[in-house]
DNA sequence: GGCTAATACTTGACTCAGTCCAGAATGCGT
DNA sequence: ACGCATTCTGGACTGAGTCAAGTATTAGCC
């Protein structure tokens, strides 16, 4: 598993280091997490890490395609190393959960805007906002009264 | 025009203050502004305003739906005033600009994910990354080498 | 294996957006 | 006009992210 992140790095030629390989691993172990929950993540893994590596490694990552970067409306970014395919992502008003969705018209036509103002257009991101199953139960966390609570 | 506002501010239960009608009045001037623009437009209008007032008033606006606020990625909230209609953004990579897009699927379809996860989805909030027009034709600003660059 | 240049990491100070708090001021119903 | 509730002000604070200078690692070469 290693050797795979290790060749993935050098094939993106990036230099191989342990703090990449831990945050690589970390990204896609724990998918939609913040830059500090990956920096916890990795010093269970390597011991210690510099917070300006993490943001460092996480930048270089999302440049070289190989992570994505997400930042819903009151969160810090997050990340995930599920790139290449259009899916997004539905997020929990309540708790600040996250998890993937595929897209609903299939490949990139999400693309396509009725009208582009002569826009280049990349990539469409799509956030659907709404209530979890376990946020929905719970009576007084889904009427907008703790809009800003999150996990 | 003050008339108008000052009646939507009473009929959604609010207390009419020269700082929200201002503030109101500047979210319709200037949509998709940051709070700080705001700040400024309001300033210019009422004279002074504390920002406090300004994120407060801004927050009061948007829980009475009299207003709608947008996170694109890396950028301060942006708050404007066309709501209800299930409009989406095109987002600038290189000078951040914002503009409108009408939904591309119409109404509100745009809800529909493919497998909704048990959420009870209430939104989805579409942004369309690009380059527009004048950063297009500006060699050297559009290959993601200043990702970063707006404003 | 050792040397050197290039690259990456660490540390600490800093910025910027946004929030919290206590006290002063203002608007609203009577 | 009065008194209460709401709102505004100013200042301190938090949290995410960046900058910059110095140190450590890596990769390529001998």
């Amino acid at each position: 598993m290693n050797e795979d992140a290790e060749r993935l790095l050098r094939r993106h030629g990036l230099q191989v280091t342990a703090q990449r390989l831990a945050v690589l691993r970390a990204v896609s172990t724990r998918p939609h997490a913040t830059a500090d929950e990956l920096a916890d993540e990795v010093r269970g893994s390597i011991g210690s890490i510099s917070r300006q590596a993490v943001y460092d490694t996480l930048g270089t990552l999302v440049e070289r395609g190989l992570a994505r970067r997400i930042q819903p409306a009151g969160s810090p970014a997050r990340y995930e190393d599920r790139v290449g395919d259009n899916h997004h992502h539905l997020v929990c008003r309540a708790c600040g959960v996250m998890v993937d969705v595929d897209c609903v018209v299939g490949e990139a036509p999400c693309l396509t805007a009725e009208d582009d103002h002569g826009f280049a257009i990349e990539e469409a991101e799509v956030i659907y906002w709404g209530y979890c199953p376990g946020c929905r139960n719970r009576p007084g966390s889904r009427n907008g009264t703790d809009r800003n609570a999150r996990g």
